[in-house]
DNA sequence: TTGTAAGCGTTATCAT
DNA sequence: ATGATAACGCTTACAA
């Protein structure tokens, strides 16, 4: 069977090709009558119109872009998912490259996505990003680990932290240790920032966060394993009674750490994860944590990227609130 | 900047832009010195191919569509990273797209592929896949969850599941309990059928698996957790010392029941999952689970999609062997 | 409102 | 081995 191009479509409905065209981009000056029509035989006919000549005339080609560090992650995954329904509801699909967090194979891979044509990119920028120059002319919004100088969309990280000190506070916990991420992330030093601006506050109550209650680390499961072993590596009563933790991994991580110490959570430590991946429901017991609104940060930036919403002014990205989830890694302290 | 388009390169090399289009496709017939002048001028005026007008004259787009049934679940978002990569070889790029198990979204998803042109489909099945009709004319390998009729590659579910058991009677144990899959999938139940097999074979001294030692769930944590408590809802001597769950999500979520209803892991129950995701090294203990060779698998079907590897036939899939992650949660059985 | 026709940037055919 | 040129299937001025 020959395949069925615009103009079989056109000859059927006794039309031209540029009418068919026009019913085929919802434009306006088109009757009823005509387009009932046309639409019908295209039905009929099961005409799909060649992305490619479409896209070669247009200049759109109704693909965005999105490249994360990597989709094993579950917040990039679950970010990818959203991303992908939002754009499907405008009638966009997606192509997905993961940067591995190495800034070389990102600059290739927006490369790609620029030669592709694709009408945006959702960017969530490695973390090596300043080395990284984005292309001009095509809409970029970067996501999450945002930079300087681009139009951003992101969790409002600083106050989501301040949602769990507080929790952690009303429980009545003093020390609290903190894990925070690695030293060039920028969603990292935003929740860094949070919890001293929480404990500065809670003044002379909180005890001051002291550098020792501060264990710098990656995101990962692992370094949250041994920075939980830094933090709890004092006597009872010098250690935290409640560590916040970065990520979900890292509060994982903790967990195992304490575990191992002989330390029962949350009898004698309460922890405090960030993110709120599906994993975090899982662990035994259940992890408290600050939730992400992943999926009202993804449907934004498809919108932005296709001007359904007003693309944010660069030094003022948009944030979206933190949830808390609670679990049941959390409880009031033990006296000392 | 007025882009550069393939005239100027052909300008600038002094040479007709056939030639230049031989060039960027490798033709032999260019000699090695006007081939070498060329890429020059390519190189030096940044000249990117324009993918749309390529496509169409050329009918190849360089896009490989994958269909999952959820990116959330870590195996399928391994699956399709390891995809992306394996693509990214060979200058092919990844549209993904999820189906949440829904035959009607996958085939709307489909149907988007197929217009889109892509060269080939990656298609995990959704679990009604009995109601879905592949387009005929567009290269499709059908991956994990094999579909009768359609060439697919996967893991060998059965063989991996026989390396478990044999592992488990090798510890001692005869009474293993096996939390199965939903009934209608189909690696579900050749991970069944591994069960019985292994279990038939283990003979006299492997207690015959009846029923009441086999829960079906589905592959979640919720069901798996639900399983393992009515596994372990019977009198000591009654109940198994051993679980083999289907998925690392159902082992995960039997740990939860198990220490729910106080029976310590190892000592009291021996706990193995299946896949091997990224999770099953982050639990406490650190889950035992067969691992499938999830980039192995990914590799093999965008080969075959781009003829770089024979297509497997129809009825007689290709299957990559599982090996044995050894964790913590496994060890000899108590006496009764 | 609708038809006509000129491209869009390549690749492929046919000469040379 | 290379050049000239006609498609590819559609969108979009411009005309009618």
């Amino acid at each position: 069977m020959p395949k069925v191009g615009i103009r079989d479509v056109a000859k059927l409905a006794g039309v031209s090709t540029g009418t068919v065209s026009r019913v085929l981009n919802d434009h306006p000056s088109v009757t009823q009558e005509v387009r009932a029509r046309v639409s019908g035989i295209i039905k009929d006919l099961g005409y799909l119109p060649d992305p490619s000549a479409r896209s070669m005339r247009s200049k759109v080609s109704r693909l965005i872009g999105i490249v994360i560090p990597d989709l094993t992650n579950p917040f990039f995954s679950e970010l990818v998912q959203s991303a992908e329904q939002a754009a499907a509801k405008h009638g966009y699909n997606i192509i997905v490259m993961t940067s591995f967090d190495h800034a070389a194979k990102e600059a290739d891979r927006i490369g790609q996505l620029t030669s592709r044509k694709v009408d945006g990119i959702i960017l969530v920028p490695s973390n090596d990003f300043h080395t990284l120059k984005l292309p001009k002319g095509l809409p970029i919004v970067v996501v999450d680990r945002l930079m300087p100088g681009y139009s951003g969309i992101a969790s409002d990280h600083r106050s989501g932290v301040r949602l769990g000190i507080d929790y952690l506070l009303k429980l009545g916990h003093r020390r609290i240790g903190f894990i925070s991420g690695p030293q060039h992330s920028v969603p990292a030093n935003d929740r860094l920032k949070g919890y001293l601006d929480a404990m500065k506050q809670a003044g002379e109550g909180g005890r001051l966060a002291e550098p020792p209650l501060i264990a710098e680390a990656g995101f990962d499961y692992e370094s949250g394993r041994s920075a939980g072993n830094y933090l709890l590596a004092r006597a009872r009563n010098e250690r935290p009674t409640a560590i916040f933790a970065s990520s979900d991994q890292q509060a994982i991580g903790c967990m195992r750490a304490a575990y191992d110490l002989g330390i029962p959570v949350p009898a004698a430590l309460s922890i405090l994860g960030f993110d709120g991946i599906p994993l975090s429901s899982m662990t035994i017991p259940r992890l408290t944590t600050v939730k992400q609104p992943i999926q009202k940060i993804a449907a934004a930036a498809v919108e932005v990227l296709l001007n359904e919403q007003p693309v944010p002014s660069v030094d003022d990205p948009v944030l979206f609130a933190c949830e808390l989830s609670e679990g049941e890694t959390t409880a009031a302290p033990q006296p000392d």
